[in-house]
DNA sequence: CCAAACCGTTGAAATTGTCAACGATTGTGC
DNA sequence: GCACAATCGTTGACAATTTCAACGGTTTGG
């Protein structure tokens, strides 16, 4: 029953997507300076507009991350998917199954623990994931408009040191 | 003991959060270079830790930004709310209800629309809204704790830049 | 004055998040 | 070796959240 539902923009049109209010009522309120504020929206806006773009590989912002960390050398279990991305282990059922039924990744019996599966690509699956790639890369150019090159480098840097807890 | 300073968690509210993998596994994954994705994870962890501070207030995020607003010398009507906080009307009415209940706002007609209804604070909504500010600084410190000062300053102009388009 | 658009509200549907339990397998203490 | 607890993927049920259509009351524009 996964099928194609809705239309709108699904073609290799770009999304219209309000990324923030140009209105200038709240442009001083205290909840623009709350970083945690800006973070939760610019994170929930862009996911949403990553997965606008990802909408023509039938791919969501989850499978897209699950395909990607299965292309890693190391191919990670089920588990080591659901710890990473913080999701609940039937969530990673659901997405691999569907990267499964598109024949963009395998579930292969790991050889040292015969509980898990591990995820591995398919040929297919490395040549979608190099497009995913370069949606959710056009969704994130987009979000990061307003900032110049060295200053996108620096938001980068400084998000990596925040994960780096 | 000092039950003050220390953050007292009267009901199931896990202190204990996962921030971010200290795992190992996915250190170099192309994932973690993603501005975007890192940008969701803290967003989404960010607030769902933010929640947690602000059970005892019996406040999720979306009620601490609307009673935030609120407070604004220029009361907002429902329909700004929901533009700004890209929150469905529907689900502004549940917000509003709720502050509304625990007699922290009003809703007030709007004197320019008949339609509208501006949010006002009441006297103990000013009150417990500087006390969610103080736990929404909690949380936004711990989230940030890798960071130092100037870090954070800098994260900050640049989210609120990101979010001047 | 009339039609179209808008606001808040309600309710229903779809998506997502959370949790308990199960077979199969592994690790642990004895 | 052997019971026994713990783990992994899976299923199904349930709660929370998002999305959407429709409605009275109101405003706007022609």
């Amino acid at each position: 029953m996964t099928q194609a539902v809705e239309q709108d923009w699904e073609h290799p049109t770009p999304p219209e997507l309000q990324l923030m209010t140009g209105n200038t009522l709240f442009a001083d309120a205290r909840l623009v300076q709350d970083p945690m504020f800006l973070m939760n929206r610019f994170g929930s806006l862009g996911s949403a507009l990553t997965n606008g773009y990802l909408r023509q590989l039938d791919l969501k912002v989850r499978h897209y991350s699950v395909l990607s960390l299965a292309c890693e050398p190391q191919a990670p279990t089920q588990r080591e998917l659901s710890d990473f991305l913080v999701l609940d282990p039937s969530q990673v059922v659901a997405v691999v199954d569907h990267l499964e039924k598109l024949g963009l990744v395998e579930r292969e019996p790991d050889p040292r623990d015969r509980r898990s599966k591990i995820i591995v690509p398919t040929d297919r699956g490395r040549e979608v994931l190099g497009q995913a790639e370069l949606q959710a890369g056009q969704a994130a150019a987009r979000v990061q408009s307003n900032l110049t090159d060295p200053e996108r480098a620096t938001l980068q840097m400084l998000l990596r040191k925040l994960a780096s807890g």
